[in-house]
DNA sequence: CGCTGAATTGATAGAATTCAAGTTCTGTGG
DNA sequence: CCACAGAACTTGAATTCTATCAATTCAGCG
């Protein structure tokens, strides 16, 4: 397990750019006396993220400690075996959790967009790899930080075993996606979710912008990249959507498409 | 969903037996001076439980707010979309956490045995339903007792966050298994992570029992029953392992499973 | 000893993957 | 703004699996 860490860190050192946006102040020690100095101030996840619930001056230790980063499309937040040292909240962008077999076959067990919490940790190690599915900006929160919170700022704490449980939920049902459902329901559900969690609604009609690639999404849901392609184009034909562009899914029935993620005929 | 869920509670209402076993004492009022009183004072799985790490008089404590449950094979524990008052620490036997489509596909996520949680809730409401293997005693933990421990018992709420943490890494594994991998490295995998779950090993050999039977197994690791017997036959003949009955396997060569399980050929 | 449910085995059909083109999209540079 | 190259996506044909359906064997139990 160490040599397979050790292997693919070291493989993947070049292009591993560590791209970071330090708060805006010259001197970072020069600690802000209140988040409309830090990164904290201008934060569009702010309402869905871990720290919504903290106090002013909470708000501004928070703030103290936090840095946000850029992680380019594709470029990777942390791996799979490496020492967790943060905790990150997605600010805008999003973000692909996988795992990896030796041979190279990926499973991709979450998307994580604005709001959510990436760096589940085990025993101290990250147990995914983390990627940019698109340009993406992050929250970098020291764990050591975190404990902290702890004691000072029990709502974070909270919102934090919230998202954990969160997690757990999204899992299971994703298992019953991956070990029991068929293709037209896997990408049914797929796209029922992302209308849900989007939530661009027009109706019974929705526009279901999509960051990530095919690949992705075959990663994701247990399938081939072939096997989506066909899938969406059969459901077009069906009537159930329509396909403007290859980042664009219109569903033009979206009840419909409920029903064939349960398996209704 | 409520309706659903109103339907299988009906549907099962017969079936739903609860036996418990009341703490030893006549007078369930009286509370035990010391865990050698209560239902604690034997508990085989304490030394793997949430309790633990508990001191004497917390163990006290604890112990006047539990009771086990006899829970026998087949039967439930608790269901899906049921209102969530109690965590379970399985303290023998076995239990299958499950998840169902409306047309009656089942997925298993996991199999908890001693020393292990159960219970997690979303929202108020438990997620899966949870059935016993085989003949399995809980111990059934008040949500609300939890709670109060939060701020007496810490260890408890470590303990607990740590299952829950672990809980997330098995289901991230079960993901790739779910999603990437063959029949036979399912099977492998499964009897591998149960070698090692049991622990019963001598050298390269190791016996696995099974509590459970070959449906549980399918709906496991996403295949038909008869897929799984047929991957088991096709293993024996390889010579990777012997079945000397139904519920026990006998690993002849653990590193060679061990390496079907990553798919190395 | 036969009964019942579980497991195995066999034959077949269906479905998804694989392999192989072909097509469309996207971003870049002229 | 257009042409071009590479990547991403779609489509087609063949193959390989796995699920399905059906029959048989096996094991536990009254």
């Amino acid at each position: 397990m160490l040599k397979t860490l050790d292997t693919r860190i070291s493989s993947l050192a070049k292009s591993e750019v560590d791209i970071r946006l330090e708060p805006l102040e010259k001197n970072p020690k020069a600690k802000p006396k209140s988040i409309s100095e830090g990164p904290c101030a201008t934060c569009s996840a702010h309402n869905q993220a871990i720290c919504s619930g903290l106090k002013d001056h909470e708000m501004a230790e928070f703030a103290r400690n936090i840095r946000t980063r850029l992680v380019k499309t594709g470029q990777s937040v942390y791996r799979e075996f490496e020492e967790a040292k943060y905790v990150y909240s997605v600010v805008s962008g999003e973000i692909r959790l996988a795992n990896l077999l030796d041979d190279g076959r990926r499973q991709i067990t979450s998307f994580k967009s604005a709001g959510e919490v990436i760096g589940e940790q085990k025993k101290g190690y990250y147990q995914s790899d983390a990627e940019a599915v698109c340009d993406t900006v992050v929250c970098q929160i020291p764990i050591k930080a975190l404990d902290k919170y702890h004691k000072e700022m029990p709502s974070i704490q909270s919102a934090l075993s919230e998202k954990v449980l969160d997690e757990l939920h999204e899992l299971r049902h994703h298992a019953i996606l991956l070990g029991r459902k068929t293709p037209i329901e896997k990408i049914a559900t797929f796209l029922v979710d992302r209308a849900r969690k989007i939530g661009d609604d027009t109706g019974n009609k929705v526009e279901v912008k999509l960051t990530m690639g095919r690949n992705d999404i075959a990663d994701f849901l247990g399938l081939t990249i072939e096997t989506v392609s066909r899938t969406i184009t059969k459901l077009r034909k069906m009537g159930v959507l329509d396909v403007p562009s290859n980042h664009l899914i219109l569903i033009k029935d979206l009840e419909w498409l409920e029903n064939l993620a349960e398996g209704e005929k």
